[in-house]
DNA sequence: CATGAATGAGAATTCATTCAT
DNA sequence: AATGAATGAATTCTCATTCAT
C-alpha cells in the first residue's frame, strides 16, 4: 500500500533533514550532494525536490531550526532559574553544555556553514546568533552589576565563554568516562572561575540545588 | 621539497599560497574552485599545476606549514619562558593568543578543513595538532604537580582553554577598541581563573573593580 | 471527442487551453513547461492530465483546431463573395488579415511550432495548411485565367502574399493609429498593386496621391 | 600530431557555430541540446565550453553576427545603387532576397529565435533588426518624396514587403524550378506594383544593367 | 613556465509523466 | 477531478586534471 518509504510526506521530509544533517555535519555543505542525500535515504535525487525547493533551502532550514531551538531552550532555561545572577549564569551553562552535547550535528553545521549561507540567510542566521549572545551577555552584565561577577570586558569574556562551552561538543565522546553532567560541572568550574567567583558545590547543574554545607570543589585536583 | 620551479618559479608559488590561502579560509577548500585561484594570481588554471601537483597538495601544504610553524614558536616561546609553571603557563596563552590573531586564514582553515583532508594528510595534521595539545596538557599537569593550579580533568582543561584562546581569532578585528595586548591580557586573566590563579586586577579593563593596590600585570609581554 | 471530463471539467480544459495559447506564444513550446502552465490555471501538474494525454497533445489541439477554425471562415468568406475574381482575391485578403489580428496568438503557435510537432501530426497540420494555401491558389488561378490578375508564378504569388499579410500580425498593436480596417485595405492595395490590378486611391492614407475621382473603396466590407 | 578536430580552436570554434546554425535552425534553440550539438563536432560536452561561455552567448552571437553581416551588405548595395529610388529599391529588394536564399540557416534563428534571446541580448539585436528596416524606410520614404513610388504607409509598406520578402526563404528549394535571379525578378515585381510602380525589364536585379529594348514582363502570364 | 584545448566525472536542477489516494 | 509523491531521463554547466605546444 505504501510505496517505500512510509506512511507520509511528512514523515520522507523528516528522513531527509535528519540526514542532511548527518551528511552536512560529516562532510560539509559543499561536500554532501544531493545524490548522496537521496541514496542516504532511499530516494532518486529528482525526488528530493518534492520535500525541499533548494540545497541552499535545506541548509537554512536546519541552521535556522537549530538557532530558533536553542534560544527557546535557553529562554525557558533562565526563565527557570529565577532572578538571581549566579543561578542564572548557571543555567546558562547547563542549558548550553548539554544542548551542544546532544545536538552535536546541529551545532557543527551552524558554526561551519554559515559561509555556505546565501546572504539573505545569512543575515537571518547571524540575526538568531546574536540573540543568543545576547543572553548570554545580558546575564554577564546583571551579575557585573550586582558585583556578583568581576567581568572585565563583558562581550570578550562572553565570546571566550561561549567558543570554550561550544568547543565541547568537538572532542566529546558520549559514553566515555565522562558524563555529560560531569561536563556541565567541569565547565561551569572553569566559566566560574574566569569570573573570580569561587567555585563550590553551590552552583550546579540544575541550578535548582538548595544551599547546603560547603563541599570542596568536584573536580579532582589533578 | 623544490618543485619544477624555475628562478621566479618561488615567487609564483607564494603567491599562489597566499591566494590560496585567502580563498580557502573566506570560501571553504570545497568551495574554492581552482579557476578562482588561477584567477586571483593571474594564471591559467593549467599553470597552477607548476606550482602544486593537487588541489588536495596545496591544502595539506597550507595546513602542515601552519601547524609546524606554530610547534616551532611554542616551544621557542615555553623555552624562554623558564622552568615555572606559571609562567610557562602564561607564555603559551601569549603566543597562542597572538598568534592566532596575527595567523587568522592559517587557523581558519586548519581548524575547518581538517575533514577536506585525505585520511593519509589527516592522519600528519591530527599528530602535528595532538603534539600541540600536548604542549599546553604537560604545562598543565605541570603546575598541577607543583601546586600552582586546580586542575580538575586535564584533558578537559586543556581543550576547553584551547577553544576558548582559539574562539578569539573569529571575532577579533584588529585596529578596534582592543589591541592584541589587551586581548593576550584579557584572555590569560580568564584562564589563570578559571585553574583556581587569583589573577591580579589590573587586567580588568572596564568591570566594576574593587580597589587595592595596583600590582603588576601577570602577563603581556611581547 | 470527449475526455474524461464532467460537469465543469469542459470549463477547466478551456482555461488550460488558453492559457497555453498564450504561453505558447510567447515562450514557444519548447520553452512552456507544463509547471508553469498548471500555475497559470491554478492547478498542480498532475491535474493537467485530467485535461490532456500529452503536452504534445496539447500543442496539436491547439494548431489543428486552429486551421480548422480559419479554413472554415475563408471558405465561408469566398462563399459569401460570389463567383467574380477580384471580390474573391478581396474576401480572401480580408478575411485573413481579420483573423490574423484577432488571433495572433493561434497564428503565432501554428507558424512558429509546426518544428515541434511530431511527424504525425506535423503531416495533419501541413494538410490543413496545405489546404488553405490551394484557396488562394485557386482564387488566383481563376483570376489569371479569367484574365482579372497578372500572376506570374502562381505559387510563388501566392506564397509572397500569404507571407505579407501573415507578417502584418508579428507587428499590429491594436488600439494604436490604424484600425483593422486600415489594415485590410492597405494590405489589400499592396496585394492588387503586385497584381497588376490598379487599386483605388482612396485606400493610400498619406501618401502623395495624385488626385483624381474618389471612387468607392474595393475592399473592407466586413 | 593534432589531437581529432584539426589545427586550431579558432577551426573548431567556427565548426562549432556551423554546427549549430543547422541545429537550432532546424530543431529551435530550445530543442536543441548543447549533447547534440557537442556530438556533432565530435567533441564532449564539457569542450564546448572553451569555445563559448554559454549556450545562450552562442545564440546571440550566431544572431548578431549574421545582423551585422546583413547590414553590411546592405549598405554596400546601397551605395552601389546610386542615388536613384527605383535602383536603389530594386538594390535593396534583390540583395534581401539573394541573402536570405543564402543563408537560410541565419535567417530562420534570427526570425524564430529572438524570443529566446535574454533581454539584454534581446535589445541588442532587435536594434540591429531596426536598423537595417530603417534602411528600406528611408529609401521608400525617398522615392515617395521624389515621387517615384506611391507609398501610403511608408511603415506598414516596409513591414508587409520585408514580410514577403523574407517568406522565401522558408520554401524556396534551391537547384529547383526557379533560379535564384528568377525568385528576385519576381519578388521586385510584386514589390513594385505594390508600389504602383509599372514593372519592366528596365528594373532588374543589379540595377546595372544598361537600358535596352522593351521586353515584355519577364514573369510569365501562367 | 605558461597556456589552449580536451575530457571524465559529476554538480544541482528541471522536465513530462505516472499512480495511488 | 485534483493532488502529493515519486521517478527516469535529460538539462546546462563546473570541476580538477592532463598534455602537447
Amino acid at each position: 500500500m505504501a510505496r517505500k518509504v512510509g506512511p507520509q510526506g511528512a514523515r520522507t521530509a523528516a528522513v531527509i533533514r535528519d540526514a542532511g544533517l548527518t551528511l552536512i555535519a560529516r562532510h560539509g555543505y559543499e561536500a554532501m550532494s544531493l545524490r548522496q542525500l537521496a541514496a542516504e535515504v532511499g530516494l532518486r535525487p529528482a525526488s528530493l525536490y518534492n520535500h525541499f525547493e533548494t540545497k541552499q533551502d535545506l541548509l537554512f532550514d536546519l541552521v535556522r531550526d537549530h538557532l530558533v531551538d536553542l534560544l527557546g531552550r535557553t529562554d525557558a532555561a533562565l526563565e527557570a532559574a529565577g532572578p538571581r545572577p549566579l543561578e542564572r549564569l548557571l543555567a546558562f551553562v547547563a542549558n548550553h553544555v548539554l544542548y551542544h552535547l546532544d545536538k552535536k550535528r546541529e551545532v557543527t553545521i551552524a558554526n561551519l556553514e554559515l559561509r555556505s549561507l546565501e546572504p539573505r540567510n545569512l543575515d537571518a542566521a547571524m540575526a538568531l546568533r546574536r540573540s543568543y549572545e545576547d543572553r548570554l551577555i545580558a546575564v554577564l552584565d546583571a551579575g557585573a552589576a550586582a558585583g556578583a561577577f568581576a567581568v572585565g570586558e563583558t562581550r570578550v569574556v562572553a565570546y571566550a565563554t561561549l567558543a570554550m562551552l561550544t568547543g565541547a561538543c568537538t572532542w566529546y565522546r558520549p559514553g566515555g568516562r565522562l558524563s555529560e553532567a560531569d561536563m556541565v560541572r567541569l565547565h561551569a568550574d572553569l566559566v566560574l572561575g574566569g569570573l573570580g567567583v569561587a567555585t563550590t558545590d553551590a552552583a550546579r547543574t540544575g541550578g535548582a540545588r538548595p544551599p547546603g554545607p560547603d563541599k570542596p570543589k568536584l573536580v579532582a585536583r589533578n
